[in-house]
DNA sequence: GTTGAGCGTT
């Protein structure tokens, strides 16, 4: 009942892939399962989770027995409402080995017999597929914006690398000017610390303004993960260590 | 705590 897609792939001799999208986040292969299973023999449920994550990317896969069976999974639960979203129940254009079922050919015998027999009926509003379909000519690119997420982490990753070289490699202008700016920055603060303690009406009216400007908070922020990343390997930046790390600029300020 | 319109695993 539950141990779906834990040894892998049971046995695609004789079964349809269906592909189940829309799902929810948080729906798994156990909450699809017995709704499936109302409709014909369920071989397999799969849900592609994400490696690093794990958790789901918002699609999963159904094999069938029996196409007929699969086929009328299809028209009774595309647009059916699970776990509060609407899934789109439709036959697995690309399988997990797509020579193979060329060689079958039976899943694409079943697509075309299913597109020629209804996919009349379906409540689910058009433009989304108009707008894949629409995308899909007009771009060919950039398939999902889910899918960024990942491609954007990964360039995250490269990138703290690169950000981290970068600072060894300048490291020494860096500190001497590193040092500076931190002093700087320090009487700015001071400064700004001290017209906020007069809580001027003109200071008052400038300060919600710097609240919205994303130049100047982003700039700090970066600075401060730079540094972190420098110091340390780890991530999370706690306010407690950021006042240690300030603790020696009162006292640089006394040497000064 | 979050997103999205997508095709798969030991």
């Amino acid at each position: 009942m539950s141990h779906f897609g834990r040894s892998g792939p049971p046995d695609i001799r004789d079964t349809y892939s269906l592909l189940v999208l829309n799902i929810s986040f948080r729906t798994t292969a156990d909450d699809l399962y017995p709704l499936f299973d109302k409709y014909g023999k369920v071989v397999d449920v799969f849900i592609p989770r994400d490696r690093r994550t794990g958790e789901s990317r918002g699609f999963a896969f159904v094999r069938y027995k029996y196409a007929d069976e699969a086929q009328k999974a299809v028209d009774r639960l595309d647009g059916r409402n699970v776990d509060g979203r609407n899934i789109m129940v439709q036959f697995a254009k690309y399988g997990p080995n797509a020579e193979r079922i060329s060689q079958k050919g039976r899943i694409v015998e079943v697509v075309t017999k299913t597109k020629g027999r209804s996919r009349s009926r379906s409540p689910r509003p058009r433009t989304r597929d108009d707008y894949r379909d629409r995308d899909y000519r007009r771009r060919s690119r950039s398939r999902s914006r889910s899918r960024g997420r990942y491609e954007r982490d990964r360039h995250y990753d490269r990138e703290r690398d690169h950000h981290r070289r970068s600072r060894s490699r300048s490291i020494s202008p860096d500190r001497g000017r590193g040092r500076d700016r931190g002093r700087l920055a320090d009487e700015r603060r001071s400064s700004r610390s001290r017209s906020f303690d007069s809580a001027s009406p003109a200071r008052r009216s400038y300060s919600p303004r710097r609240s919205v400007s994303p130049r100047g908070t982003p700039r700090g922020a970066s600075d401060d993960d730079k540094r972190s990343n420098g110091r340390s390997l780890s991530r999370s930046v706690s306010p407690k260590g950021r006042a240690d790390s300030r603790s020696p600029s009162p006292r640089n300020s006394g040497e000064d």
